[in-house]
DNA sequence: TTGTACGCGTTATCAA
DNA sequence: TTGATAACGCGTACAA
């Protein structure tokens, strides 16, 4: 509570007194607006170095009325994806004079976002919103520019960066279809979640569209989480053998480990013994051997370009488009067993 | 630039002409210090709980000379390691009142800390450092608390939260001695990071305690990425066979994620053609088959720990204990190949 | 118990 | 081209 005024921060004040002029003449040499003599400037300048004078942030803010700061929600700091995400936004925002603020939504209840909104409605000029989380969020509260990323709404109308779930899903369901599976388990996300059910509309629509009848117990949901994957993944095995998949499908990096997980506790391997696709690159599906056959996504530039279109809703522009969709791609590996007819 | 004052946030001014009284009086309302009669603080409550009204956390920093907030800053938002760490201290705050600031240094040149510390020294009240970044850092410009996780540097006097980074190697570089490993390759990580030192320390005590000659070409360095691993890896492969190390100790996550690239490449896994054990538990490590041998570090506490010592330095408290070491253990899994003497 | 008024470090307006 | 000063929203001595 005790502000030690001793030794306080070197403000505008000792800048000025020091290089003899007024406070609003530092802050002018300092902000390169108005004009000002090349003399004044230059016993200013020397004054901010000789005094080691670092602007006060807070105090610019409060009269300015922007923070220059960034807020970043994201459900969860350990997945790799949203890792991702950040380090592009971060790069992104620091470049361009941006600060970035965090929080994680892991174990968020309702009311909690609401707190969230309040807690950084005054710190934040706009806000980047990673998937998982947006769907319990009433972004409504949140006044200020905000961007989605890997989230859609339908029902709202908010900027988003996206890549096609939809088709993601369909290409890694066709490669098993092509490659002979016609018992194809999918490992579904949260079922209400936006970007989970556009993949399980893929994955359902390239079953239709190569005339194959989806069959109920063939899908599992739950979370995003790997334990999810692994009770998917035990479930199919546990089936005899006549309606056992002998391709799955996971909708996410986490679901995939977890299918991974109850195979290597079985001692079997995706690539050996069942067909294995998913969603997101991660280590475990670049290295393991086999590889596993994945949609890669681009998650470093998602990070980037949601900042970049909150940076340009902040300077005032309104991108017409409001949805960016970004490519991603399928990369295959040995994790699928063609099978013979 | 125009701030538009038609529809400001509503300020404690409105609340106080809400409710009839003084600001002073809505503000001791608020932070609930000196006695305010019953009947006023209801009239407040209702008074804020009608407009809506939220503190303005700016106007309360610059009054308080406290922000509430604590900057993190990693290497490097893509790695788990640092991702686990960057969680467990986001919980901790988050739950204390206090805002996560985060700034990676990934391409940091070494002018760039100096100005990382600028930009932050008002907009933080204390800083968390994680491991990689800070040998290069020059903490003493920072004069607010700092707490530094997973590194130490003995020259200073630094509060730090950290594992024995050395016995870890050892555990490692002994497992694989007793099972009969002789030709032991190293891969170190950057050459003069502390962390990495103490782990190579680790595995050169190791050697010398089962009296066993280290070899300088078994002993690979560069940085903590995949990079160092590969290059490492396919140098020890190429040696011919009776130089050729056994068993492997790579001394973080990602030189481990490079060893078995390699080993992928060329149809080998660790535990059948070559023996390789590991610091830090990955999904590559934990799911592989067979699972990598690993030292395992609480991460997630870590990060918790350093948020909870950071707060105790920002409440006055001076813990004479500067270094507080954590727990890590061996994970026995597949990746260690007896071999007969 | 409550109200007045000052200060926190800036920017921006208006005069000089 | 420069200087004086009113905001920005709040906490808190000090007075009432």
């Amino acid at each position: 509570m005790e502000r030690d005024k001793s030794h306080r921060d070197v403000t505008i004040k000792d800048v000025a007194k020091r290089a003899g002029v007024a406070i609003s003449t530092v802050s002018r040499v300092l902000n390169g607006l108005d004009k000002v003599s090349a003399k004044t400037e230059k016993r200013v300048r020397e004054a901010v170095a000789e005094l080691g004078y670092v602007q006060n942030a807070l105090a610019v803010s409060m009269v300015t009325g922007q923070t220059k700061t960034v807020l970043m929600v994201v459900p969860d700091f350990t997945n790799d994806f949203n890792g991702s995400v950040i380090q592009g936004a971060e790069e992104y925002l620091k470049a361009r004079g941006y600060t970035m603020l965090i929080s994680s939504t892991r174990d968020f209840e309702e009311e909690d976002f609401e707190k969230l909104y309040r807690r950084f409605s005054g710190l934040a000029d706009g806000i980047l919103v990673v998937q998982g989380s947006p769907d319990r969020m009433d972004h409504a509260r949140w006044e200020k520019p905000l961007v989605l990323i890997d989230a859609y709404r339908p029902q709202e109308d908010h900027y988003t960066v996206e890549i096609d779930n939809e088709r993601g899903t369909f290409l890694l369901t066709e490669e098993l279809i092509k490659n002979g599976h016609r018992r194809i388990g999918l490992v579904g996300g949260i079922p209400g979640e936006s970007a989970s059910g556009r993949r399980v509309a893929g994955y359902l629509s390239a079953m239709e569209h190569f005339g194959i009848l989806a069959d109920r117990r063939l899908m599992a949901f739950g979370s995003h989480f790997e334990e999810t994957g692994s009770r998917a993944m035990a479930a199919f095995l546990s089936l005899p053998e006549g309606a056992r998949p002998t391709g799955v499908v996971a909708v996410n990096n986490l679901t995939c480990v977890g299918c991974m997980k109850v195979l290597a506790e079985r001692g079997m391997r995706a690539g050996r013994e069942i067909s294995l696709t998913a969603f997101d690159d991660h280590l475990l599906a670049r290295y393991s051997v086999p590889g596993i056959t994945v949609i890669e996504r681009p998650t470093i530039e998602m990070g980037r370009e949601g900042a970049k279109v909150l940076l340009a809703l902040l300077s005032g522009e309104r991108p017409k488009e409001k949805r960016l969709l970004m490519e991603s791609r399928l990369i295959r590996r040995g994790s699928v067993i063609p099978i013979g007819e």
